[in-house]
Order: structure tokens, then C-alpha cells, then sequence
DNA sequence: GCAAGGCATGAATCTACAT
DNA sequence: GATGTAGATTCATGCCTTG
């Protein structure tokens, strides 16, 4: 496993996995594509006229719910197979994929132990009225089959960080990726549409991982599961699909490390 | 559709809801069984030695994920059919069964508009430790199928019950259904294991249908749909499969009805 | 320097109506 | 029905400018 520690293996993740032995991870963190089916040539523009930027990236679309179901099956079976009958996985998402994601999961004999609410304390607005606005994403907290026993949870660490009492799948509450965490390019525009908060997944890897476990993210994107990773002493490594995104991510993490070195002296 | 309109049917709602028409129901609300997959003969006990009863009736047990599932999309499809085109659905569930619903809605043509996370203010503990406390269920709100236009929601109220903003799907804060809501049989023991709060159902209600409207239930139970739908001047059918709560539910709104018209005289 | 106010923005299945 | 276009709609947060 040594040479992977660390490293952001450009690719595709489902080829690149294949090189992955089994049962090496101690946790697994996925961010997906949510294959969100936005109307094409729509802008939603808000009262002042300005834009409001949607998901309209390649890596989000497919055909049809068979090719994602197919795209999906194939990821997460990797992902089964690398993990420590003692790991955990976690698989973020909305309901546009949310659901297609977890029936495959139990497909697969993953075995859940929770789908955590990470509540936003900033979503975007409803602009229409024709909806509640969705101020959610579902996290789903697995292991790798029924039979897995002694997986990692930090329980008494969490309660103790919700104030004494046992943490819910509903105290996941967060605000959005935005401000100065928000990587932006040479445009000042963001740099990955979907980049994640720091803070939700420096909990996941808080509750279900130990210094110096190995955590593995097959969607890297901005590389923020590595920034928490290092931060809290784990190993890590992942892999991304697109170049642009492999070298934000690297030139995040040097930064990082920079910063934290600089600190220590 | 007069003659359904008041009734509980006693059957199999897959069977019963063969003779209901097309497009004639302007809301479905549907608690499906969970298939919780309990394991037998366990039994969870609190600190105090007192036993938790469980989820373990007849009506929960499937032999499968694969009958589960055709189960679900059999009941899915009628409900689908039955909705008028600006009619909506909503269906509640965990993440035991609620990912399987989801994707066979999704399968089926519905159209997803929300998954409201109805966040339980007195969740059951997790009594060992092992996983977060599971405070929660999703309930799926969705539209017959993609072009449906003019679907029931009444933003405005919404908005106003909650203080002036737009209501969110993480909005539903509600305790569970106990005390004197909650119904027991003459041993004193809790009539029916899922009773689902009033006031979940009424938010539901009171958000998607109008005054006069139709609103079915394919899974009656202990007939908390009939009062509300009652309560709030709707009319409604539904189908139980079970006698006992068909008796149940029958007493329950006769009791309910009689107590509405002595308030009135 | 501090407070107040302006402004940008976030995984968005947008709706209704006319042709 | 399908397609195209006009229209109406929003909240919390953080950063920056102004006073």
C-alpha cells in the first residue's frame, strides 16, 4: 500500500482502483456525481438578473439512470472490495442520485449504519415557489457486509463533541463550501462547482477513522478529503479523473503542508 | 369516486386499488411497510432490563430485497396511475427500504420534488454505541411524472407557518407519535408499532391538497390520514390489509367525528 | 478601528403559457 | 404532445466598501 500513501492517481476510478488490493482501507469517503438532470439552455437568474451558476459539467452527465446505475455498480463494487472488514464507507449525495446510490449499495451487501442528514445552513433559495427548499444532502454511513464487527467508530468522541450527548444523524449541521475556503481559478470564479465544506468532512473522518488509518477517495475533485486527512493524521490517497482538478488539488495540498510546516517552527 | 369516498377498504391494496380510476386522487400518502430485516429471536433491552419492542409483525416480513421490491413498484405503479396530473404523492420511509422506494419511483416515471427529512425530536437512543442515533425518516415528495404543471402546493401557507420564510425540507421537526395520540390496545400495549404522528401528516396535508380534495391511503393502519383529512375538511379513502386495524381505525374516527360535532353543537 | 450596509453566491431536477 | 420563450422568485453568509 506504501506507494499509493499520499498520492492522486489521475484516471478513471474504476480502472485505477482495479490496482488496489483487497481489503487495504480503513475508510473510504465518495463524492459522486449526483447526475443532477438540469433542463438544458435554462438560466435561472435571480431578481437583480445576475446568474445563478448550475451544475453543468461533463463528469455529471449520462444517458439514463441504466448508464449511471452501470457507472455506479462498478465504482462501488471497488470500493467493497479495497475496504477493511473493519473500514467504513461513506457516500455522499442528493435525491437525484441519492437513492439509485443506496439501492445499489444493498445490492452489493453493504451494510448501512446510518444515512446522516448534513443539514445546510446556507442552501440556495427555492427561487420559484414551487418547492421546499432543499437544504440537504444524505450521507450513507456502510460497512462492507453484514458479517463486518469491531469497525471503526469514535463514539464517545463524538458525543463528547456534541456537548455530552450521543451525536444524531440529524446534528450534521454545516454551512456551505464558500468565502476563502472556496478555491477559485485565475477568473475569481469557483474552481469545482461541487467542492465540499472542510468541516463535514473533517467529522467523517473524526468519527469513523484513527491516526495513521488509511483513507481512500476515488472522487478527489479539490483534494479536500486530503487536506482533512493530513490535518488529522491520517494517511490518504485518491484518484480524479480530471487533470484541471489533480493539479488544483496537489498545488492545494503543498500549499497546505506549507502553511502547517510554517506553524511548527 | 363516491363510493370509495370515507371508506376503508379491508384488502390486499394492490388488489384494491385496481378499481379506483385513473387520474382521480389528488394526494397519495403512503407508509409503506420498511422491511426492517430485524434479526429473530434478538431482543434489544434499555439499562433498566426493560425490553424494546420491535417492528417484527407479519406484514414487515419479505423473503427478499427482490420481492420487497416488486411488492413496492406493484403498489407504486396503481398509486402513479391513480394520481390526477396535479396531484402529488409523498411516501415515508427509512433507509432500510427508502433508497429501494426511491429508485423505483424513479424507475417508474415520478418526479421527484422533495425529500423532506422529517427530523424526530425524541428519537429512540442508540442503546450500544455503535452507530449514530437514527433520528429521522425521509419522506419522498414527488409528481405523477415529469410534465406534470399546476401541482397543488401551497407555498404561500407554508411560508407563513413558518415565520415568513420559505419552508425548507429540513423544516419538519415533530416529536414521535406517543401519550395520549397514540393508541392502545385494551392490554395497554401500543395498537399499531409505526402510528405516525398527526402533526407530520397534517404539515403534508396542509401543504399539497386544498379543501375538498381526494386524498387516499394505501396503507391506512391506525387511520391517522382519515382524521386529519377529516380534521382539515378533505375528503379520503384508503385500503388496510389488516382486520384489526381496519376495527382500529373504524373507532377511532367514528370517536374522532363525534367529538368534532359535539365541539360544533 | 469599528459599525453598518451593499453585494456576491451556493450540486437548482423551474413554471406557465403561447405556438 | 413537443418546443420555445417570457416570467416570477429567494435566504443565509461572508466579504468588501462606505461612513
Amino acid at each position: 500500500m506504501k506507494k499509493f500513501i499520499g498520492k492522486i492517481i489521475h484516471g478513471d476510478c474504476m480502472e485505477e482502483m482495479k490496482n488496489i488490493p483487497n481489503n487495504s482501507v480503513d475508510l473510504v469517503f465518495a463524492d459522486p456525481p449526483y447526475y443532477l438532470q438540469l433542463s438544458k439552455g435554462k438560466r435561472l437568474k435571480r431578481a437583480d438578473g445576475s446568474e445563478v451558476i448550475p451544475v453543468c459539467d461533463e463528469w455529471d452527465k449520462f444517458e439514463s439512470y441504466e448508464e449511471y446505475d452501470a457507472f455506479t455498480e462498478k465504482w462501488l463494487k471497488e470500493c467493497q472490495r479495497i475496504l477493511k472488514p473493519t473500514g467504513t464507507m461513506w457516500v455522499i449525495g442528493m435525491y437525484h442520485n441519492i437513492f439509485r446510490v443506496g439501492t445499489i449499495m444493498q445490492n452489493l451487501g453493504i451494510w448501512f449504519l446510518n444515512d446522516v442528514i448534513w443539514i445546510k445552513t446556507d442552501p440556495l433559495p427555492n427561487f420559484n415557489g414551487r418547492r421546499f427548499t432543499n437544504a440537504h444532502e444524505t450521507v450513507i454511513w456502510a460497512v462492507k457486509n453484514k458479517n463486518s464487527k469491531n469497525y471503526t467508530f469514535n463514539y464517545e468522541f463524538m458525543k463528547k463533541m456534541n456537548g455530552g450527548r450521543q451525536m444524531k444523524d440529524t446534528d450534521w449541521v454545516f454551512g456551505l463550501c464558500k468565502g476563502k475556503e472556496r478555491l477559485k481559478d485565475e477568473n475569481g470564479i469557483k474552481a469545482h462547482p461541487t467542492q465540499k465544506p472542510l468541516k463535514l468532512v473533517q467529522q467523517v473522518l473524526l468519527a469513523s477513522s484513527n491516526k495513521g488509518d488509511i483513507v481512500f477517495d476515488p472522487f478527489m475533485g479539490t483534494g479536500t478529503t486530503a487536506v482533512v486527512a493530513e490535518a488529522l493524521g491520517r494517511k490518504w490517497f485518491g484518484i480524479e479523473r480530471e487533470k484541471k482538478y489533480v493539479e488544483i488539488s496537489q498545488k492545494r495540498i503543498k500549499k497546505y503542508l506549507k502553511e502547517i510546516n510554517k506553524k511548527s517552527d
